[in-house]
DNA sequence: ACTTACCGTAAGTTTTGGCTTACGCTAAGT
DNA sequence: ACTTAGCGTAAGCCAAAACTTACGGTAAGT
C-alpha cells in the first residue's frame, strides 16, 4: 500500500514543500535545502521519508545526490484517489435516490 | 488552498481509517467508532478536522450526528494531485530528452 | 418529568515526530 | 596527501498533536 506512506509523506507541510521543489526538475540536496526555513540535514531528513514512500528517487552526481520525482509514487496515489472517488461518488449517487424516495411531498 | 488542508488532514493514520469508513456511505459517530482502536471522542476530534478540511460534511438525524463524505473536498485534491502530475511528467520528459542529447556514443 | 442514548468539548497527559547540532564518510580539487 | 564540498545519520530537545477521562447538552423514549 504505497498511497499510505504517501499521504503519511505529504502531509507534513515542510515535506511538501521538499517535494514541490521537485516538481521542475532534479535538485542536490543543498540546492533544495537553499532558501528553507529549515537545516540541510532537516531537508535530508525528509527526503528519506519521502523516497521511502516512493515519491522521489536520487541519484550520485559526483559528490551530490541529486533527487528527482519518481512518477510511480505519484500514479500510486492517482490511482487510490481515483478508485474512493468512485467509490465515493456512487454511494454518494445512491443515497441522493434513496433520499427522492423517501421524500414524497415536496422538494425544498 | 483546500488541498493542503486535505493532505494534512489524511497524512494521520486514524483519520484516514475514519475517513475510509465513510467511503461506502454516510455513518453516525459511533457507527464509525464501532471497532476502532480509540475512543468515541477521539473519532469526534478526527472528525472535526476532516471536516474543517472539506472532506466530509455532517447533518443532525435526531440524537445522532451523520456524516458523510464531501466530494467537493477529494475534487480539489484530484485537482491538485492532477497539476503536479502533469508538471512534474513534463519536467521528467525534458530530462530524458536532455540525457538522450549528452551520450552520442551508447545506450545504456 | 425522568431516563437514556448520542455526541461535542475541555482539560490534562503522553507520545509522536520535526528540528538542530555534532560527527563521519566519500568524492573531487589542489 | 591534504583540504574542501556535499551528504547522511545519531543523539537529544522541544513543540505539536493524538488520546483519554470527565462533563454538559440535546433529542427521543417511557
Amino acid at each position: 500500500m504505497a498511497y499510505i506512506d504517501s499521504l503519511a509523506a505529504l502531509g507534513d507541510p515542510t515535506r511538501r514543500a521538499v517535494f514541490e521543489r521537485l516538481r521542475r526538475g532534479p535538485k542536490p540536496v543543498a540546492a533544495i535545502a537553499q532558501g528553507m526555513p529549515v537545516s540541510r540535514p532537516a531537508v535530508s531528513q525528509h527526503l528519506k521519508i519521502l523516497k521511502e514512500a516512493g515519491l522521489v528517487g536520487d541519484r550520485a552526481e559526483g559528490t551530490r545526490r541529486v533527487y528527482y520525482i519518481d512518477p510511480q509514487g505519484l500514479a500510486a496515489l492517482r490511482a487510490w484517489l481515483d478508485r474512493f472517488w468512485d467509490e465515493a461518488l456512487a454511494s454518494f449517487q445512491v443515497e441522493a435516490e434513496r433520499n427522492d424516495n423517501t421524500q414524497h411531498k415536496d422538494s425544498r
